[in-house]
DNA sequence: GCCCAGGGCTATC
DNA sequence: GATAGCCATGGG
């Protein structure tokens, strides 16, 4: 299957810090973990990439995981023809990336481990409990074995102690009431996706260990209200740096989310380059 | 060994 | 309501 998009980059989105499982095999070739699937990627040029599944899988999962049907140039164009100089070039360094729809389970638990963690730490302690707590698979054409992300049933009746053995530090009491509060039905991941973003916030902050932050990012990235404006580290250091400690988003308030990925791809990559010099 | 990382909780003011 | 100290672990 072959994706045609001026606005889609496999290694932006790897990098941009929203997923945990998307990992590169190769240079222009991506693996990614997601919906129970093992998906391999290729990108030959800026403006194609080809998946590995039938034009069927590509409709039923991954169009709607890619967010294909957003028109991304519309916001990017619009970025570019304001007058703000750093969000032109974040708009225009990170012009593939994408907000993806992962599943709204994943992307809660993955945002509580991932609280005081760098992505490598982060990336390492999701492989260990889908490891653990996942289903072992094996992707047919390459007979890869990987490990689909635990259920909520499975991972609310996981073991203190053994919880414990995957270095999860603190947050493993918090990622332990997390997934028994939706496996008891307690929390509705799939009704805040109805919610607006501010509900879906205030629910998801009542959890033990959600904070502003992470409630924030589970909002954007798991239940796709694009609104959502999470503040983390990064973002602190652009908004400290180059607006002086206050960034005014209500002038891009319904989809605040997408500026803040460019923002914080842009402001990251810069960084880490200017630490490896 | 040091500082830092897609933070949140708790005590204290 | 704001802020400081603490939390557990690994990357650089």
């Amino acid at each position: 299957m072959i994706i045609r998009s001026d606005n889609i980059n496999l290694k932006q989105i790897a990098e941009s810090g929203q997923c945990f499982r998307m990992n590169e095999l190769e240079r222009n070739k991506y693996s990614l973990t997601a919906f129970d699937r093992y998906i391999i990627l290729t990108q030959p040029d800026d403006y194609t990439v080809e998946l590995d599944c039938t034009e069927e899988e590509f409709n039923k999962i991954w169009r709607s995981y890619f967010d294909l049907d957003y028109d991304y140039k519309r916001i990017i164009d619009r970025m570019l023809s304001g007058s703000d100089t750093f969000l032109k070039n974040a708009a225009e360094f990170g012009r593939g990336i994408r907000i993806l729809r992962q599943e709204p389970f994943e992307a809660l638990i993955s945002f509580i481990i991932s609280q005081n963690k760098n992505i490598p730490a982060i990336k390492a302690c999701i492989e260990r409990l889908c490891e653990h707590y996942g289903n072992r698979m094996v992707h047919k054409s390459t007979g890869t074995i990987y490990y689909t992300f635990p259920k909520p049933g499975v991972l609310a009746e996981a073991e203190k102690e053994e919880l414990k053995g995957l270095k999860l530090g603190y947050r493993d009491e918090y990622v332990l009431r997390a997934a028994r509060a939706v496996a008891d039905g307690t929390l509705k991941l799939d009704e805040l996706a109805g919610c607006t973003h501010q509900e879906a916030v205030n629910t998801l902050k009542k959890l033990y260990g959600v904070g502003d932050k992470v409630a924030n990012c589970v909002s954007l990235y798991g239940l796709h209200h694009i609104e959502a404006f999470p503040v983390d580290i990064w973002i602190k250091k652009v908004i400290d740096e180059i607006y002086n400690g206050a960034f005014n988003y209500s002038l891009y308030e319904e989809y605040a989310g997408i500026v803040q990925q460019y923002m914080f791809y842009y402001k990251r990559v810069q960084d880490l380059k200017k630490a490896d010099i």
